[in-house]
RNA sequence: CGGAGUGUAGCGCAGCUUGGUAGCGCACCUGUUUUGGGUACAGGUGGUCGGGGGUUCGAAUCCCUCCACUCCGACCA
């Protein structure tokens, strides 16, 4: 490809609305184009390096054993009230109809279509266990699209569905299924880790998440510094801390705090660390018996909402209780609650269990209690991991402590077992001719935002620096005035052929730009392997090589340049 | 959905307080210049000032209303 002839649209200037890297970078390099919100054009650079992470997505799945297929967009709503979730997904399922006034949606995902389609086609046993697999773009209706094509509303993914006789086949696709993701990101050149998920709404037994990591993700992830331990924070244990709680040795003691509410507040108030307070929230409950309960984390750390509503007790989706509701439940305001008297259930994170001699709301606006303590003052229901993991926690699987880091969650595999199966009634003949519902596992990849994760880790002030797997030319021809030197052009378009005919993905840049214009814009697009070719250079028979991330170039002779240039391709 | 903010040339912005012929930088076009890291000079193209309504002799500017977008938060995979 000749710069002449493609739509090289760098620009100088950062779009302000940009916070993140990527999207800045993507903006600028002239790989995406606004339309709207979460709506992005492709341009042909960025069409490139979409493909070559296809490429690679298919080589591996293809060679996994999965099946490519290709379903629609639009899809009948009719499947989705089939399986319930047209009325789970909410607002984020975009919802339209035909000219015949026929209901469609536009497909954040396939389940549906896909378990439809196997229940039509696949009869027998024999023909499982199966795996297919499309790259397709997606819908999904975000409240809030950001940070470019990481959180879009429209974005190509890869997802593959497997269906089997039974979990042990399910067991064995999805370890086939873990490898080859591995294999995939790091043919990508990502710098990545998997680790255990949450299930979330679709359920089902097992879940990896893969995320790469970098610090603008919007996931926190939790590994041991000495294991291979490593869980979305979401999902990561808090364990019980050793020991006993010490006996208390204060007395319990109303102080004021006029005005503080938050912990910092009360914190600073009364010269304290935050780890000898209580926090002490009220959520809905989930039985008539106990509408509101509360729950105690120590001040320093933080709920986690998800194993909150995990609980019997606790209202799922969890929900913080009404200011109303509190004033009923405590007699205060939030910021002065403690569990001290507190007449409703009272569940009590691990950690803060085993604290004594602490500090706490005192249930009346404007005081604290110090010197509480559990059993004489205030009575534990239950005693619950309900909190985030932290640094510095010890690692579930008792090995080492956990490092918090943050991640792009750019792949996802589940085990969903009979969810949309047994709801749309998908079985087939087992060996004793009876009919049995399916086990499904599902794997998604996000391929748009896998350009974009690439970018979040690899780049540097001038811009992109591609993996060279993904990276839109991989070699790039940057000539020194040869509109006004014809040996210069003579020398480069030779150089261009010879690549083209070797296989070599080469961009060669042909126009009659200044140099420091045509070595701006390489930089900013982040091309691995740079060429320049010079009067200066070939006076003395040597072509100038540079790769993206050297400090500097090194001279080279002609005479055997396209060997050295292949041997560095090939590393 | 709550809070905040912004809509003026393709992009980034000024002008609005105090109403009086639409500006700057980048990009783009022409010419000259320069030629190993976004060169310089000169000339030029390009704008329903987000839409509608109102006040006024006169509105980008003041008022009303609608729309769009962005940021923070909540919500949600």
């Amino acid at each position: 490809m000749k710069t002449s002839n493609l739509l090289l649209s760098t620009t100088r200037e950062t779009p302000s609305d940009a916070v993140v890297i990527s999207h800045q970078l993507m903006i600028r390099a002239g790989i995406i184009r606004p339309l709207a919100g979460g709506l992005y054009n492709w341009l042909p650079l960025g069409v490139r390096v979409l493909r070559k992470v296809e490429a690679i997505i298919r080589q591996e799945m293809d060679r996994a054993g999965a099946q490519e297929i290709l379903m629609p967009v639009v899809q009948p709503l009719e499947l989705w009230d089939e399986s319930g979730r047209a009325e789970d997904y909410g607002p984020e399922l975009l919802r339209f109809k035909d000219r015949h006034d026929r209901d469609f949606v536009l497909g954040p995902t396939h389940e549906e279509i896909i378990t439809d389609l196997v229940r039509r086609e696949i009869r027998s046993y024999k023909q499982l266990p199966a795996n297919f697999y499309q790259i397709q773009t997606k819908f999904r209706d975000e409240i809030r699209p950001r940070f470019g094509v990481m959180r879009s509303r429209e974005f190509i993914m890869k997802d593959a569905y497997s269906f089997h006789m039974d979990h042990d086949s399910l067991q064995a696709t999805y370890d086939n299924m873990y490898d080859t993701y591995n294999r995939i990101f790091s043919r990508l050149g990502l710098n990545f880790r998997a680790v255990q998920a949450d299930t979330g709404s679709i359920g089902g037994e097992g879940s990896h998440e893969f995320h790469v990591l970098a610090d603008s993700g919007e996931d926190y992830i939790a590994f041991s510094t000495e294991s291979d331990y490593a869980a979305n924070v979401e999902l990561a244990e808090a364990v019980a801390p050793r020991g006993e709680r010490a006996a208390p040795t204060a007395e319990l003691t109303k102080v004021a705090t006029p005005g503080k509410h938050s912990i910092e507040e009360v914190c600073d108030f009364l010269q304290l660390k935050k780890k000898v307070v209580a926090k002490t929230l009220l959520v809905k409950g989930a039985t008539e018996a106990h509408p509101v309960v509360a729950l105690v984390v120590r001040g320093d750390h933080e709920l986690n909402e998800i194993k909150a509503q995990k609980l019997e007790l606790v209202a799922d989706p969890l929900e913080m209780a009404s200011d109303e509701a509190i004033l009923a439940a405590a007699g205060c305001n939030a910021g002065s609650i403690g569990p001290v008297g507190l007449n409703i259930p009272v569940i009590v994170d691990r950690t803060a269990a085993v604290m004594s001699d602490f500090v706490c709301g005192a249930n009346e606006d404007g005081y604290h209690f110090t010197g509480a303590n559990w059993e004489r003052d205030a009575q534990i229901t239950l005693v619950a991991d309900i909190r985030n993991a932290v640094k510095g926690d010890p690692s579930p699987d008792g090995k080492g402590k956990l490092e918090i880091r943050r991640g792009i969650e750019v792949g996802h595999i589940f085990q969903l077992g009979n969810k949309y199966s047994a709801a749309l009634n998908a079985t087939v003949q087992n060996e004793n001719s009876r009919a049995q519902v399916l086990e499904m596992g599902c794997y998604g990849i996000g391929v748009t935002r896998v350009v974009a994760a690439a970018i979040e880790q690899n780049y540097d002030d001038k811009g992109i620096m591609w993996p060279e797997s993904i990276a839109p030319f991989q070699v790039c021809i940057v000539p020194m005035q040869m509109h006004k030197s014809p040996r210069v052009a003579e020398v480069a378009e030779k150089l261009y052929a010879e690549l083209q005919a070797k296989g070599v993905d080469v961009l060669f840049d042909d126009r009659a730009e200044r140099p420091g214009v045509m070595f701006s814009d390489m930089d900013l697009i982040g091309i691995p392997h740079r060429i320049v070719i010079g009067e200066r250079g070939l006076d003395n028979g040597m072509l100038e090589y540079k790769h993206r991330r050297d400090e500097s170039s090194q001279d080279v002779a002609q005479e055997g340049f396209i060997d050295f240039l292949l041997g560095k391709l090939s590393q």
